[in-house]
DNA sequence: TATATACTTGAGTGATCACTCAAGAAAGAC
DNA sequence: GTCTTTCTTGAGTGATCACTCAAGTATATA
């Protein structure tokens, strides 16, 4: 008997994570979700409950996607090869609304205040760089990668990179393929 | 003939810089920077004439001091054994609001909405990444770092690497000193 | 067709935003 | 002491914030 909604809402979280990956969480007004996803402040409360509660979701989905994505590369091409190729692919992703991390900015951006959602944003990073310490592990059982190295360490470091990486791309005065370049460099030097 | 203001202006600018630095711009209301600086909203305004006004006055003073403190250590053991010390330096320094770059979270924060502070950070940090270019070439010409690397290719690696490293110092899960450690030992193997 | 159920709409809520300004207080010049 | 100039004070400005809710609309069931 109910009327079904018109929207979509798998689309609509999508759409809302990429106005929030670019502008961020303060820099985000109700104003611009309604505009961005064609929904009254009724339907939108009706939806998600609040504007935290879907960043939330964009954030969760954001993470999620990625992860999967670095999977599936290191299915295609191995876990040494994806490693290899992640710094290059973040940077050049052509849908991406920005090429600074999500989780990054919302943990810079939210830690001070201790936002629910930086911690939400710390944990989906600490998975990530897990799934990172994963791919050198198995790189060291493939024989790729020297023994003595601390997978975990190695992943830190890694996602470390990563994040420097990809604030740096935002910059129009940095070649960001140069620095791309160099840290898979470095990964082929372990 | 004039009264004398009762506060000093450059003390309150490190004040209002250290709030802006932890609390970003958006985060930063005018009744945290009137309660931090102790100043009614008559004399903010014609003290600093707006928000934005105070926070570019901040963001140059963060640049400036950390140039100047770069500098300085350069000078007192050498553009190699700074440049190997400046990530340990960045990350324990003790009396600092936060571990991350200002000048990055300023530009991640603002880039999207094509702030001039966001611009103005910008050139902050490409000031910075020359300075880092100088004392690699410094080095090089000490014969500290091979001939055959472009100082500013390094340098821009190097920027990279120190705000990846600086935003992973805010997490809890991440032990910075390890990175620190390894961006000093992919120095010495220039 | 009639009814029940959910979705859509948009004006309106109080709170907070950055900012203004008029009035009072303080200090140097005379 | 008196005047002039500047600083301090804090209530108040309109705009925008996230969010609510009652009324209207559309649809699946009976």
């Amino acid at each position: 008997m109910p009327r079904k909604p018109e929207y979509d809402r798998d689309d609509l979280i999508a759409r809302a994570r990429d106005v929030f990956w670019r502008q961020g969480w303060a820099g985000t007004s109700l104003k611009d979700l309604e505009r961005e996803l064609k929904l009254k402040p009724g339907s939108f409360y009706a939806a998600f409950g609040s504007k935290d509660a879907l960043y939330g979701l964009a954030l969760d989905r954001y993470a999620q996607e990625g992860a999967a994505r670095l999977r599936a590369l290191a299915d295609r091409v191995g876990p040494l090869e994806a490693l290899k190729a992640q710094p290059r692919l973040v940077i050049e992703a052509s849908g991406a609304p920005a090429k600074a991390c999500m989780l990054a900015k919302t943990y810079a951006e939210l830690q001070a205040k201790d936002h629910e959602l930086a911690g939400r944003a710390g944990v989906l990073m600490s998975e990530m760089k897990a799934c990172f310490a994963e791919l050198f592990r198995q790189a060291q059982e493939a024989g790729d990668i020297a023994l003595n190295h601390d997978p975990n360490r190695l992943a830190t470091r890694y996602q470390s990179d990563l994040l420097g990486l990809r604030l740096s791309a935002e910059r129009s005065d940095v070649d960001a393929h140069e620095i791309a370049a160099d840290i898979a460099a470095d990964i082929d030097r372990l």
